[in-house]
DNA sequence: AATGAATGAGGCTTCATTCAT
DNA sequence: GATGAATGAAGCCTCATTCAT
């Protein structure tokens, strides 16, 4: 039963134990899989005091979001050595990265499966965090190309690009490491550090991976489900 | 809605119908908001039918997931060019990868979202395809290894971590690509090839990247929730 | 399954074999529990038609129920040996009851547990044949008391409530013996005619059993529910 | 409807209203055709809470059929005067059966109709009660035996063959009782004792009846369904 | 004579949310 | 500050029954 029976707590102590126990339910079941029960047993609390304190579910799981949005945010940003060069600074902000998930992993759920998943509400709460680290990578990112002699800059599209790449392969390790036994998160961070880092290095001293000469390929002849005579009766997502 | 009232169609016909409704309304709700009213009325059949022919709501998702893993990995597969050295065939195969996801958002938000979230049985489904594509890439980059003079191999822990950062980087782009206006599925390959392989490229002829000297960095001091008088009165989740 | 796929019988035919699966199905499940869906595809044929020949559930139950009724009639009738004095024409009469329906579990559970369980009409149906047995128990009763010479006549109200004890014995017996391993319709039987019959001698010979004199009962005082402070609120049936 | 509106009751009370309703709708509709929104509506609550306090409609009627077992042995144990010989202790015990019966008809169709219909589950629970009852009127028997001079004892098996038939005969009295209009408890019994004691007592003193000498009659033809050319196309139940 | 295709209606169950104390 | 009692609304699923061939 959680915090058993302690009585009579400030405010604030209760909110965030409903919240701790909120990040946990939502984390594992998913926001709709989640019950209001369950949460306000896991708190220790009976369900009116929930309501009276958080409002609803949408705004209980509002507040799971941004108070583990902040934590991540402020997490990586005090992982980060300020005076290092900007991979030695990458480095030290993906270990905290790869450390805050595997030790809240509930929350690292919430954020990264069930925020994106429920509504535009969450989405965009967690889109906002998102930008913020992205942007901050982004200005490594461009950094290090100012630092690099060869090539003047990249171009401003292409650094988007590389680091929304990053962010992403880091978000991807996250949940491989949470999944996979045994990867810790210092073993991420150099994978991910090896598998970007370098390649931004070549990239960054003007020597870009180049296509092959080839035609264009066909795209994929039949995507989906129409594999039946008669063709979908829904028609195809835009594209 | 959908195909209009046409009635009396062959078994299969309706079966790729309903089938049809479902990754979509799957893809946009998620399995817990998604309801079978909503999924018959795309069909544009009653309810009966769509529990006469696919038996029950999981069973129903399970098919969805089960589909749409076939068609993208057969997507990829058709898409690489079997003659190309292991860079021209990681290209052509991202192309099919990011041209299918983008013409087949639904399908890609089930099986990349939804399917994870709701439980072993349809995340073993998703990892079975996702491990065949991870042991295409990873036999790619192994090639590759082969490939390059200097350095005789990558150990095969390494590649194996590479690959899942490729693939969860391009997961993550297929994302991004899909939510961000005007990036073409091309463009998306050409970030991630110029990202992925440049780096790839240096591991391979021997110059990984380095981490700088330092001291360990002290793990993010307050993780999440327990910022609080009073402390967590849920235990917090081991790391 | 059933018949296999003998196509193309008589009407005749294929009603019968729609009976036999529907007693078996009946007699198993229930009325209410039992569905035209099983029924149809242990008969081997299509529901619609059931319907065609059978018309509704309702319809189908009432058929099977009459059918079922009119064979234990007849049975009973048929092993009875008309030139006997009463007790051996009572004697044959049991063991050809206790015979049918240990042969016949599931249509002796249609009559006897589900049509008097599910409404008025079939219980109606049942309480004829009833009616049809006891009756013929009846005169038994009473032409055994014509033969016994101390005593004129039982009167008939006493002889109504012998034969319905009787024949609610039989029935009963003939649960126990369906459900009782080892027990022969001949054990039954026999131990009816023991309980019944030397009973009935000495009634008739003019030696009843007479209760002590007592003082009246107090009825049991609080039957069922209302143990608890505020009382049923749900008025108790009439007595 | 039931106990008109009187809102917030406590736990204990509501659930024997719920319990007081259930008896009811199920002792007049059986198991299946009962509905849980006629059992809410005659309890006077909302579905909902009759979930919450008694989870699901098997347990419900679970609680029913203990409920009302229990209420009929005590019935019955209190009834019993101790003092008296055989015949007067089962004399009494079967007016105060009767008599429950009588009062509470819903409930003896619970637990003699449809318990026994609906599953294993139920059918054990009534079966124990049964049995109870049976082991109390075998102990009758053997004590009324045991006083009889002329013949020691009455073989166990015969004894538990007559239970059983005694107790049959009762259960279907309560029901003939319960059907018919001026049959008060006291008369059932009467006859009841008339046709068993009175049978009893002959064979006690060691008169049984004997059956005629007569050749083995041929068990009835044709017992059910297959009257038909073709034969049964379900096989019939084995005998 | 026979059936594949289809549905309106209804039942069990759960859940977010509120009242009255 | 805190809770036991209670419910409207909605979701999954099944079933008896019919239509068109």
């Amino acid at each position: 039963m959680g915090a058993g029976k302690t009585k009579r707590m400030p405010r604030a102590v209760r909110e965030q134990q409903m919240l701790d126990a909120a990040v946990r339910i939502f984390g594992q079941r998913g926001y709709m899989a989640a019950s209001m029960d369950e949460i306000a047993e896991l708190a220790g609390v009976s369900k009116p005091l929930v309501y009276l304190y958080l409002n609803s579910k949408d705004d209980l799981f509002s507040a799971c979001v941004r108070r583990e949005a902040r934590a991540l945010t402020q997490a990586v940003r005090a992982g980060v050595r300020p005076g290092l060069p900007p991979d030695g600074q990458l480095w030290s902000g993906l270990r905290a990265f790869f450390t805050h998930t595997a030790r809240n992993p509930d929350a690292w759920r919430v954020l990264h499966l069930h925020a994106r998943t429920h509504g535009e509400r969450f989405a965009a709460e967690v889109a906002a965090m998102r930008a913020d680290i992205v942007a901050f990578v982004t200005q490594l990112i461009a950094a290090a190309a100012r630092d690099a002699h060869r090539r003047p800059h990249l171009p401003e599209e292409e650094v988007a690009g590389l680091a929304e790449a990053l962010v992403g392969a880091a978000e991807s390790l996250a949940d491989w490491a949470g999944a996979t036994e045994g990867v810790t998160a210092k073993q991420a961070a150099a994978t991910l550090m090896n598998f970007a880092w370098a390649g931004l290095g070549d990239l960054m001293t003007g020597r870009p991976w180049v296509p092959p000469e080839e035609p264009e390929p066909e795209p994929a002849p039949v995507p989906g489900g129409a594999a039946v005579p008669g063709g979908a009766a829904v028609p195809v997502q835009a594209g």
